[in-house]
Order: structure tokens, then C-alpha cells, then sequence
DNA sequence: TCAAAGTCTAGTAAATTAGTAGAGTTTGTA
DNA sequence: TACAAACTCTACTAATTTACTAGACTTTGA
């Protein structure tokens, strides 16, 4: 399961894609609209920032807004931020990995390749779903 | 990510699976070999027998067994009842569903598709891993 | 200059996960 | 039949993580 900060990101995220290149967006804007805890998602929006997600402008008209294009942020990336590793075991993470206490050889471990074949499938997937195409997806089931 | 309940729980399991039909192992026995906390193990195979997974002697010379064959036990059936969903959202959870509170329509949430893919795929992956299948690879792995 | 906005450190509360204590029950065997 | 070996079960506690908040500070536009 991903965490609620990570839903919060991925809605705030969809909310400034749908407002690209419109001027920053205030966080109580966000914060009202998707029904996120504002000081939360203060500190969302803020990590968001630091890596370069978002850009943001202080001040008397100031706000968020999305700095890389929607067809660049996916959910992989947004997932690895909020909430650190994909993989369902630490041993088979690319990003986050942690050898194993309970196996004794991770040569001679057959569970590992389930989980391997699991994180390979769900980067695969993820890495494809980008903000652009989960606003695309949303305006065809809108159309319906 | 796993809990380390639910990998302490497939470590056992395969413990179990080797020994199938060969009459009951002592809980101190598969608590030291995959070092588990003994009293830990206790609660967790103790849920795995009210699940009919395992199953028990009492007194002397008691101890644990394997009660379902090792190719009808699988790593979603562990999962699931060590951990509960194996979806990464409760709104794309089979046996766990819950409505999402961010998203007004179910409908038209265009997260949901993506949480669907990798749900779908992992059950595939993680369905087909079973006990015995574990078993054979881990053979095959020692081999080379 | 002032108010509207983001920044940032440092928390607290709630929930979940990990693990433990200890009394009780069953059973094989001397 | 006594006893020790083993599982059973309720009820905890400790540690960690998640969710959320307070409040002082900084920047900026009018």
C-alpha cells in the first residue's frame, strides 16, 4: 500500500498538470479542492520542490506550479519520493536495497525471483504512467 | 513493502514444505534454523493453522506440518494473511476494497487503470509462486 | 509598509508493526 | 498417574512509521 502523503502528492500533482503553464497555484487552492490537509500538503508540495518536481513563487500572488512537463513525472518517480522503495522486499530494490537477514545465500533464494519479477512488472507499468496520460485517461472516462 | 511478520511466514512455510510429510516440527526448530523470535513465530503459525494452511500436534513430539500440499500454498496466500491487500491502493483491492476519499468519481480517476495493471500482475506473479515451486528453484539455484 | 503567500524546523498524536509474558492445555512416556 | 515437552491464547509493551500541526521566518507585490 502507498502512503496518504503519496495519494496527496499524486492528486496535488494531477491538479497543477491540469494547470500547466498557467501561473503558480496557491496550496490552499490545492489544498480545498482535493481535500488535503493543508499544512500537509505544505510539506508535500515542498519535497516536491526539492526535487525539482515543482517550482514555486513567494509572495502576494504566489504559489506552485508544475516545473517539469506532465509527460516527464510518473508515478515511479512520484512513489520513490513520498514513499522510498517500489520493490516489495528491500533485497530485490534497485534503489533502495538491503540484503537480507533471513536468507542465508541470495544466490540460492527462491523467493527473490517472484519478487523480482513483481518490482519488473510494477516499474514497468508505473514508469509508463505519467500525469499526462493518467489527464488524458481522465478526460476519455469523462467523455463516456 | 512486506512486513517482516509476512516474510518471517514464507521462511517458515518453505521450512515446513521441505519436511512435508515427514511429522511434526518444533516451532524452537524452525525458529532457530531461519532465525525467527520464537515467540513471534508462535503467533504467526498459529494464524497459519487457523487458516488451514499448517497444522498442529500437541505435547511430546509435537510440533507443526505443512496440512495443504506445497503446490496449493502460494506467496498472495501468504501475503494476504499476513498482511492483508496486496494492491498498492484499498480502491483497487479485491479482497480488501475500500472507496477512495480523494477522488470524487471512481469513474473518471485516471490513477485507478495504473494500480489496476500492477495489482493484476503481481496476483498473476505471485499466484503462481507457490511453495513447491519455491522448493524446485532454490534446488536448481544450489546446483549451479 | 503590510498582507499574502511559501519556507522550514521542530515538534505531537495516532496507528501499525514487532515482539514478549505468562498462564493454560494437551499428550507421550516413564 | 505424574511430569515434562510442546502448542494455545489473551493480553500486554516497545519501537517505528505515518499523519498531521505549530509557529516563527522570508519573500514579494501593490
Amino acid at each position: 500500500m502507498i502512503s496518504k502523503k503519496c495519494k496527496y502528492a499524486i492528486h496535488a500533482l494531477i491538479y497543477l498538470a491540469e494547470r500547466y503553464q498557467q501561473g503558480p497555484v496557491h496550496i490552499q487552492d490545492i489544498a480545498d479542492n482535493r481535500h488535503i490537509p493543508k499544512k500537509f500538503l505544505e510539506a508535500i508540495l515542498l519535497e516536491l520542490r526539492h526535487a525539482k518536481v515543482l517550482q514555486s513563487k513567494k509572495g502576494k500572488g504566489g504559489g506552485y506550479y508544475l516545473f517539469k512537463r506532465p509527460e516527464d513525472v510518473n508515478l515511479v518517480d512520484i512513489i520513490r519520493l513520498m514513499d522510498g522503495a517500489v520493490a516489495m522486499l528491500p533485497c530485490v530494490s534497485l534503489n533502495y536495497y538491503e540484503p537480507c537477514e533471513e536468507c542465508h545465500l541470495e544466490k540460492t533464494c527462491g523467493i527473490r525471483d517472484s519478487f523480482i519479477g513483481v518490482r519488473d512488472e510494477t516499474l514497468r507499468i508505473l514508469t509508463n504512467s505519467t500525469l499526462a496520460k493518467i489527464m488524458k485517461r481522465e478526460k476519455d472516462l469523462a467523455k463516456k
